[in-house]
DNA sequence: TGACACCGATGTGTGCAGACATCAAAACTC
DNA sequence: GAGTTTTGATGTCTGCACACATCGGTGTCA
């Protein structure tokens, strides 16, 4: 299946947009970009409208089109997150990323311990256990893949929907993390014993302890990368009144 | 000037599908939308590709517009959580947002010390006691205003643009509270305190104090608000693999 | 003469109507 | 039951009328 007109038209002005390709300020015309990616005017029109939607453009008459700043974008879109991910700002997305993760999972902990449907907390433990032995035998596909089921376990186990959606955005970060080679071979074994700790402090509902065990992931995590990103230049988005 | 008929159709769906009046899996026809709403085919075609940018409905050829489930719906969009904020699940969306708030903002406080330009310090250290002074003269309005810049100087200061992107949420929340009437009069001493800790780590750098202060305020008023909504019923995202 | 307010021309998004293309669900045939 | 045809919905294209922000010219007043 060759994918939508509407969707390609997205994508193109997506990828340049966040890419940088498209800064911010340019005014397009929608009969410019008709002839430009070579499709009709109502393809254009839907396309523009969800970029609109997502804080890449505002359209006015007499004008175009205009490119908006970053600091107008959606930064929790997937697509947004994808796209940034594509680009040139590539760490500074992890990094966030990151960054949220850490704050989220340890509260994520806390709440799953307090709420998570019972089959789930058995299900944790199996994983934990299951990644203590990936993890010991080196065996580093299937315990990324793991890694990934446990923390959206963890995270879908909260009943926050909101940190339960950041699961997509998490995996990303652990992919990432292998595609960059920052994963060893043999994950530490501290970590892996925390992971396990995590699992069995939900199980009992101890809220506490998950707290302290994710969040003892979360700062190695954390002191792991920081070194590969610290060049990232930060953006500060200015308050709006 | 009236709102354009494109954003009234995007309302007018958002709204009952976030509300429950359209539940999942109901589906409709772009002509019958168009005869509904009295608009043409264009309006309705632009409204629903922005509605399936946010997970609310998908189109399928031969069947028409389906209405998706929540598990579907992206939960950071402002204007999904705008008409979830409008709709009965008002509640369960303040408090995934206060719990959200609850993890981010310590976070945030230990990453402004380490990262924030230095006249954000400066201004944060003001409203901090700007703060303290309207809180014990019982000035509540004036202590929301300057309760939102606080927290909005505070995630913009992170670098990260997640957290500063939450500012615009919180401020409904903190707003909200005020609307339930959760606000005492005369906020708690101890909490107008951290408030200046929080700033005043902040300004000379202290990333561990600033946490410290941050996760007290945090902790307060989630015990604080926690009463009114535990009855709330929570929903467990389906994890996909 | 110069500054300023007004006003009409212009260009671009917005909204409408109708046509044909495409493709997957549903009905049909064997 | 498997394969084929039909059907009905979205997908895409196009021409047109309208709304309205911007720009430039015109007239008025100091």
């Amino acid at each position: 299946m060759t994918t939508s007109l509407h969707h390609r038209a997205i994508e193109n002005l997506g990828t340049r947009i966040v890419g940088g390709n498209l800064p911010a300020g340019h005014v397009m015309l929608a009969e410019q970009l008709e002839d430009e990616l070579k499709v009709s005017r109502s393809v254009i029109r839907e396309a523009v409208r969800v970029l609109q939607s997502l804080g890449l453009v505002e359209t006015t008459k007499r004008v175009g089109i205009r490119v908006l700043p970053p600091s107008r974008w959606n930064p929790f879109d997937p697509q947004v997150i994808r796209w940034r991910l594509a680009s040139d700002a590539r760490g500074a997305q992890l990094r966030s990323l990151a960054e949220l993760r850490a704050a989220v999972e340890p509260a994520a902990a806390e709440l799953a311990a307090e709420n998570a449907p019972a089959p789930l907390r058995l299900e944790l433990v199996d994983v934990a256990y299951a990644m203590r032995d990936a993890g010991h035998n080196g065996e580093v596909p299937r315990f990324l893949e793991l890694d990934i089921q446990f923390h959206s376990l963890l995270l879908s186990g909260s009943g926050n929907e909101m940190f339960a959606n950041l699961m997509g955005q998490v995996a990303e970060t652990l992919t990432g993390r292998t595609v960059h080679g920052l994963m060893p071979d043999h994950p530490h074994e501290a970590a892996l014993q925390w992971h396990v700790d995590v699992a069995e402090a939900i199980a009992r509902g101890d809220a506490a302890a998950a707290r302290d065990a994710s969040d003892r992931i979360m700062r190695r995590t954390m002191s792991q990368m920081s070194d590969t990103w610290t060049e990232q230049p930060r953006v500060f988005i200015p308050v709006r009144h």
